[in-house]
DNA sequence: TATACTGGTGAATCTCGGT
DNA sequence: CACCGAGATTCACCAGTAT
């Protein structure tokens, strides 16, 4: 398992294994559940025509980052500043997307699917280039991360997510693989939707170096793997992945009861990869049936109120006993007497303290009576149960 | 308010204002609170060059010419499924996308930012073309959906989101208004992140005809613009929307103490928008008044601390843990061990760090405790408040 | 043994005004 | 344009150590 075929050997494999007709005879094929070493795109034109199930590539993002960037404490962020991250022009960043999804397309086969996964940096490029191959986008699905890295110099959004698109080989071919209703079933019975929320991979599943550093600086989470090969393949089916890196792909599919095939360049990822798949234990049949992921938190935050109508600018809070009062504005901050800020820090301010649970503190008038605006958070919390 | 300007006498009013010189002669111009009709990129080049403070678009994403809107149904995926059409239609969507954001760009004022909207159909194409014609992308963000509409034939994931793209006009662009603080504030004092939850507009914000059908296929929710309006705008700004439709972007706009300018050639859509608008109310100044952080209070230096006397020389400053300690200079340096330097190089020195903020990291004594330095200029900036 | 505290870190296109 | 220096800036989670 997680053998490792040098490109040149691969190439005499295939064809041996053609001579010998129809693929039945040689299934599996020796280049199954292997890491092939070598260029992406040169792999991939070695290997058989329509003779993978899905495609799940993580390719490079073309990060274009300025300097070195600290955290507010000084510490230095660790950056993909890789290589293999390099790309000279847009134009260059092209010619290889459509390179490696060409070579990709004559693997797949016609009842196959292909994932990508990327960041605004690269997948508009990607997506577009997609299309512009006649692929057919089925859905574009949202990884929402639960503890992102924060945006340090506060001058943009917490980029908080990454983008996977999914799509067929081409508008005609109908017969992908989706299993509808298992998902739905594992998502307490309604769809599933296009925005899924995991964590990101650390911790002990994070692979690491004999130096304690991590082996891969973009490692993806197993339970994100699982959702997309339990979602789009059936068991025994065929997974490849043209940038293999640490080899999550692998290790889920082997774990999932389905075969993998890897191309990677670096020898240090394929050492890890294989290191790491070798150790995994399949499933048993009864226990395919996984990975709801974490269910949608319900963070409710005061700009939620005033951008939902139920506070409205200009409206007055006050404590319960009246002592204090503030009025809201339209950022969704409140002010009193020259102070202004969220809901808990004047709250604690008002009263000298150090800390104060704006929720409880503030009140609203409701008719005759106060009540406090968290009567309102719940408002909203049960639309979006009724929602979801 | 919202006036209907033909595009005709557009351009008359454009020229005459220019004739006047400055722009302060003819403030506002003709144009600001107004709907201009005509075709989008004529309308954008009648307009003066850097005269808007930001775009919000919601571009069509229909692949055909014709003019239908493209809905994932079955019957009008079969109609495009000749590969030639369907590639021609993506160049001569292509195309479009270019020559409104190219048009949109010299409306653009460099300290400005666009923001776009679409679905998987064509985010990808408009992401690609705002990257190739260097503008400098900020965010990607998602609109979470709590509402969306069920895939019918359990044949995908429940398209549950739309994604905005946020840029500005290009990589060197710094100077783009962001509401950092007041954001975090009003996000329970965490900082927003990339994906948004709101539901889809229905209900009574939903625009009827007189037939109670929706006016608009794709009226966006107020909220969704208020939050992108409140984050990325002061008030007084001017925020052009080239795909005006039901105006949601203008009534938000006015209601948020902004100035807007719509593109619209359907007048049913002109009409409903105008009607809509002119029903706002705008919200006070107070209940406008955006919080701001540390970034927007006045410089004071910390040699102003010695010259009035808060701080003397000679005094001795430590850090929070007594563990480094400066003697202050009648110069407004400080000194330690041979080094000496500003409040902020010396901090870095001693602690061997790059970079220091030297009025959270020096500490006097006061009494028994030990107070940040920064408590000192607190002082002197509510001095300076009441001086004014 | 349980709890509290400290330190580390993750695909990051991350300041701004003056000279 | 470049360069310089003031000084502003983080969330969730895990692991290891101290109480």
């Amino acid at each position: 398992m997680a053998s490792v075929f040098p490109l040149a050997d691969l190439k005499a494999s295939v064809k041996s294994d053609s001579r010998q007709g129809s693929r039945s005879d040689s299934w599996p094929a020796s280049w199954v559940d292997t890491i092939i070493k070598g260029d992406c795109v040169s792999a991939l034109e070695a290997l058989p025509s329509h003779s993978v199930d899905i495609i799940f590539a993580d390719p490079p993002y073309n990060l274009q980052l300025g300097g070195t960037l600290h955290r507010p404490d000084q510490s230095l962020v660790d950056a993909v500043d890789d290589e293999w991250d390099q790309f000279a022009s847009f134009e260059a960043y092209d010619a290889f997307t459509r390179a490696w999804l060409l070579a990709c397309r004559r693997v797949l086969k016609p009842t196959g699917s292909i994932w990508v996964i990327g960041s605004y940096h690269n997948i508009f490029r990607v997506g577009a280039t997609l299309q512009d191959l006649n692929f057919w986008i089925l859905n574009d699905i949202i990884w929402r991360k639960t503890n992102p890295m924060p945006n340090f110099k506060g001058r943009r959004f917490q980029n908080a997510h990454e983008t996977m698109i999914w799509a067929s080989p081409s508008a005609k071919a109908k017969g992908y693989t989706f299993n509808y209703d298992a998902l739905k079933a594992a998502n307490d019975d309604v769809q599933m939707r296009s925005d899924w929320l995991f964590p990101i991979c650390n911790g002990s599943e994070r692979l690491k170096g004999e130096d304690g550093k991590k082996a891969h600086p973009t490692q993806k989470p197993e339970a994100l793997l699982a959702r997309v090969i339990m979602a789009s393949t059936k068991p025994g089916d065929i997974v490849l992945d043209p940038f293999f890196g640490s080899g999550t792909t692998g290790a889920v599919a082997k774990r999932l009861g389905r075969h993998f095939v890897g191309i990677e360049r670096e020898q240090d990822y394929i050492d890890a990869a294989s290191a790491r798949i070798a150790a995994v234990e399949p499933l048993g049949k009864a226990e395919l049936t996984v990975m709801t992921g974490k269910k949608a938190e319900v963070r409710v935050a005061f700009n939620v109120l005033v951008e939902s109508g139920l506070i409205n600018p200009g409206q007055v809070l006050t404590d319960a006993k009246r002592r204090y009062s503030a009025i809201v504005r339209a950022d969704g901050t409140v002010a009193s007497g020259g102070e202004a800020g969220s809901i808990h820090r004047l709250g604690a301010k008002v009263q000298g303290l150090d800390a104060c649970n704006g929720w409880t503190f503030w009140h609203f008038e409701d008719g005759q009576s106060l009540r406090p605006i968290d009567d309102l958070r719940s408002v909203i919390r049960s639309d979006l149960a009724k929602a979801e």
